[in-house]
DNA sequence: CTCAGAGTAAACAGAA
DNA sequence: TTTCTGTTTACTCTGA
């Protein structure tokens, strides 16, 4: 006994603090907190910091030799010496693009895989990727500056080629200096913005390292070129100081600025860049864009300030930036709203993904024979559960993957797409309440899989039904309808993959249960104690419940009018049990059809309380399926579905909507309604 | 706010 | 003695 509760106090210890679901919750975050902090977020922001370094000498070092060769170019051209041959490299982009390319950036494809391991929190993974986006945004940062280098250099050739016409060379260098302070100002707001990221922990920055965004950056410039750069900006020096000594302290600013704000929906978007790539290479444009139409910012916008919630009006551009430093500053607000918009911007992104799936998976379908009629049916529609679970289920298969022992998609249920549910409906679970919403994220089984089952066998998932629901299942099931303690515990390892771990944990919730709940009746065997459920005693406790919920039960009649076979009580059951919102928004798994009929296990009391004779329509399991349309598929069940009592989808189907629980029929049917 | 249901943790006892 | 099984209590959280 001491080993058991030994083993899950060591490892839940902090459990109780938080009432988080379990001790393994705690300890899954914290594993992942560390795995973050230790694996992928470290090397993201040493690798951030290093390579930034890097990159910046190395774009330096480029734009210098660039400088050069065009000096050279152009000397040769003009018939001038070059002071010094240094030819060394024709070749020198290469190393630039490279370098700017550099993959310290998560990819799409990483990011969605951090998202399905559902490793990090929903806080956590906010903060990785503002992170990434710091990182996105210094590389963008590292090849405007280089390209405005460029730039530079071009300018002040064509000065030196023009020298003695002092007139376009007075042109070019006020040109030049307002440019570069327009430059540095929108350097100054990156770097604010940067500095509140760093501010608020969001970017890490090494203790050895350089401040990261801009300082290194400043520090990948020459000293002095920096200072000259800070007294352009704030004194009043004359163009030619500042282009004769700092050909290369033109500024990253300008697409700083107008790449920072995009930068959200690059890095957020999978789809945008394979490997940052294009975010390096878009902002290079918009940058040139930018030199063009200095006034083009993304927040700024038919003369009024786009800051979400501000809409200031700012007359010209000019004094939109004055607008942008004083009211956007550096400060809680900015920070704060800086985060609401990231959180925005990642849940459009998720939502992007997920309807990307869709559309393949709709495409997929149409491709492939569709064979498919039930699809059509979507029967109950609970609490247009129907959106979410038609979608789910018809994801491309192979967008998530069934890995056993990986957790499953983490993608934050605000993604859920435009049906009703949110965040808040996905806290209403059914039996079990609390705390597991993180873990109800939609793991997407494939449409062929559509079975629940096999879902919850794989994936780690915490099952939406009570213990004692479980339990009863797990007896019911049996042959014999009873079953030793062992042998409830196997039967939850192997019909749950999340019941395989944190065994201390869960297997003294079952033996609690088993004692605490009449319903669960303990008999000496010849072997000796099994446990049976007692049927009666389990219906005793549904009714309570019943009466709950209106707003639901209505939604369900409303919403399948060829589901008349279900009576008030079934309905009300469901509603009872949330079942609608609990397996949309929570689960957001249309697969979970054959778990329901665990759950109709539940419902079942109810109905038969109130219809006894109705049995052949199968209270318990309509509610499921109608959660779960898509499950109709007509691919065999698993074999070893057929053994699992999940997979025992009631008798009879009258309903035309149910058809594809036509494939449950042959089924063990009924355990439960003995 | 209260109450009930559910989950978790833990202590304890008895049996294997 | 250790481990498993079973009971009980306490606490927390959540939803009604």
């Amino acid at each position: 006994m001491m080993q058991e509760s030994g083993t899950e106090t060591k490892s839940n210890g902090s459990a109780i603090q938080n009432g988080s679901s379990s001790g393994n919750h705690l300890l899954e975050c914290g594993g992942l907190r560390e795995g973050r902090s230790n694996g992928e977020a470290p090397a993201t922001e040493l690798g951030a910091a290093d390579l930034a370094h890097v990159q910046q000498q190395q774009a330096l070092q480029v734009a210098r030799q660039l400088l050069q060769q065009q000096q050279q170019q152009q000397q040769q051209v003009s018939g001038l010496k070059s002071p010094k041959r240094n030819d060394k490299q024709p070749a020198l982009q290469v190393p630039v693009s490279v370098a700017m390319m550099t993959p310290q950036v998560i990819t799409p494809q990483q990011m969605q895989q951090i998202l399905q391991q559902q490793v990090l929190s929903p806080q956590q993974l906010q903060v990785l990727l503002q992170q990434q986006q710091a990182l996105m945004l210094q590389q963008q940062l590292q090849e405007f500056y280089k390209k405005q280098q460029e730039q530079l250099q071009l300018q002040l050739l064509q000065q030196q080629h023009a020298g003695k016409q002092p007139k376009e060379q007075q042109q070019v260098a006020t040109q030049q200096l307002a440019f570069q302070q327009q430059l540095l100002q929108m350097q100054q707001l990156q770097q604010q913005h940067l500095l509140s990221l760093q501010r608020q922990g969001l970017l890490t920055i090494q203790p050895g390292q350089p401040a990261l965004p801009l300082q290194p950056l400043a520090q990948g410039m020459i000293p002095t070129e920096l200072q000259q750069l800070w007294k352009e900006v704030t004194g009043v020096h004359t163009a030619e100081e500042a282009t004769s000594n700092n050909p290369s302290s033109l500024d990253l600013t300008t697409c700083v600025s107008s790449s920072a704000p995009a930068k959200a929906s690059l890095v957020m978007n999978p789809h945008a860049s394979t490997n940052g790539q294009l975010s390096v290479h878009t902002p290079k444009r918009e940058s040139l864009s930018h030199e063009e139409h200095p006034h083009s910012h993304p927040l700024y916008g038919h003369g009024v300030c786009k800051w979400p919630g501000c809409e200031a009006v700012c007359e010209d551009f000019p004094s939109f930036l004055k607008h942008l430093n004083s009211e956007h500053a550096l400060d809680d607000r900015s920070t704060a709203q800086c985060r609401v918009q990231m959180q925005v911007v990642q849940q459009l992104e998720l939502q992007l993904a997920k309807d990307k799936e869709r559309l393949q998976a709709m495409m997929t379908h149409l491709h492939v024979k569709s064979t498919e009629p039930k699809a059509a049916p979507q029967p109950l529609n609970l609490v247009s559960s129907v959106t979410l679970s038609k979608s789910a289920s018809e994801a491309s298969p192979q967008s998530l993957p069934h890995t056993p022992t990986t957790p499953t998609a983490p993608l934050t249920p605000v993604t859920q797409g435009p049906s009703v549910i949110t965040t808040t409906s996905m806290h209403t679970v059914g039996p079990i309440r609390r705390r597991y919403s993180d873990k109800y994220n939609v793991p997407i089984s494939s449409a062929d899989i559509a079975q629940n089952q096999e879902f919850y066998k794989n994936a780690e998932v915490r099952p939406p039904f009570t213990y004692a629901s479980l339990i009863r299942q797990a007896i019911l099931e049996s042959p014999e309808k009873q079953l030793t303690l062992n042998e409830i515990y196997n039967w939850f390892t192997r019909m749950f993959a999340y019941f395989r771990r944190n065994a201390a944990t869960w297997k003294n919730a079952v033996r609690h249960n088993l004692s605490l709940h009449k319903c669960f009746v303990r008999v000496e065997n010849v072997k000796g104690a099994v446990w049976t459920v007692d049927e009666v005693e389990f219906q005793k406790r549904r009714p309570q419940k019943i009466s709950g919920n209106p707003s639901l039960i209505k939604n369900m009649q409303s919403s399948h009018a060829y589901c008349t076979p279900l009576n008030a009580a079934l309905q009300a059951s469901m509603a009872e049990n949330s079942i609608p919102l609990y397996t949309t928004a929570s689960m957001g798994n249309p697969s979970l059809g054959n778990l329901a009929s665990a759950m109709r296990e539940e419902l079942n009391g109810a109905m038969e309380h109130t219809n006894s004779n109705e049995s052949d329509s199968s209270p318990g399991r309509s509610p499921l399926q109608a959660v779960h349309p898509v499950h109709v598929k007509e691919e065999p069940l698993d074999p070893e579905e057929a053994e699992g009592p999940l997979s025992l989808v009631t008798t009879a189907n009258h309903s035309p909507d149910f058809d594809h629980d036509r494939d449950y029929e042959d089924e063990p049917v009924n355990e439960d309604m003995e």
